[in-house]
DNA sequence: TTCTTCTCAACTAAAACAGTCGACAAGATA
DNA sequence: TATCTTGTCGACTGTTTTAGTTGAGAAGAA
């Protein structure tokens, strides 16, 4: 259950264009990788994945960089996720609505879709322009209300 | 945001020694190995991880085996996953409600923060004995109940 | 043409994953 | 006590994933 460094830059460099939207100017990869922190290059092969999947859109040369390819408000978290990772959740690899047990064991299945279903809870209804503008959704916040949510697990 | 083998074969193990709460005999490794399919060797270092989590009891010897430590219905699959996996959602191995980013992310863990609750909210609430015997909690049913969340993701 | 910036494939070191193996410890039984 | 059974523990191994780096090249702009 863990989500890799990949997965965590992807989201952070999308956010950063997400703040920038209005000005229409592309964003250099050098200056992103400063902003957040991140290895230049390593955050370009993954600015790449993101072009790939159409969320973002590139410009070569002298005023070129990166920019978002749909409105900011319209990117949900599990749609960076996706692109870069494949699947939000799976077992051995395997999606959880295609794996089945013997024995007693029989509807795990359940639980693990179950799972998957709270994740997308979750990450199908943030988008980029939330985390960016600071305003997270309701769904975020019930679940952070509880001060319990912040102590350690 | 993968379940691995060991927590899978961890779940399962646990699961059928909830099926034979009662009997009180102990279950052999060789058997559960076999119920579930899986590799007896690996299955056995996991057991011994349940062990030192105190979730499972062993004895050794003719007659020995593995069972339950405490009744079915008071362990969770969050108990067993953390047994053997550690904290349920880490980012890049950090915690998310230890982590803090700049800039436009400022407001990203606590989007990290809510998607541990969320999993917290499905693994927290289903015992061994729910799976066992095929009653599965609310949060389960309320979950899979859309024919969506069968499709894959 | 040259400068800038993204692109792509290949490469690498280290960690995690998914096991296997063998010697040993501890009970049960004869 | 000897022996059989079954769990315990640490070490070992092969493969995949993670987290990058590197370098040659393509595409625009000036």
């Amino acid at each position: 259950m863990r989500i890799t460094a990949k997965a965590d830059y992807a989201v952070r460099a999308a956010v950063e264009l997400a703040a920038v939207e209005k000005s229409d100017k592309p964003v250099k990869g050098e200056y992103l990788a400063r902003l957040q922190g991140i290895p230049q290059n390593f955050l370009e092969n993954i600015l790449t994945e993101l072009r790939r999947s159409g969320i973002i859109r590139t410009r070569r040369g002298a005023d070129g960089g990166y920019q978002l390819a749909r409105p900011a408000a319209e990117i949900t978290v599990a749609d960076v996720l996706r692109a870069v990772e494949g699947p939000l959740a799976a077992v051995q690899g395997i999606r959880p609505d295609e794996l089945s047990y013997g024995g007693a064991a029989e509807r795990l299945p359940e639980v693990w879709v179950a799972l998957r279903a709270s994740l997308r809870d979750v990450l199908e209804h943030v988008t980029l322009a939330d985390i960016a503008r600071g305003r997270l959704p309701a769904v975020v916040k019930e679940r952070t209300r509880p001060k319990d949510a912040w102590r350690a697990h």
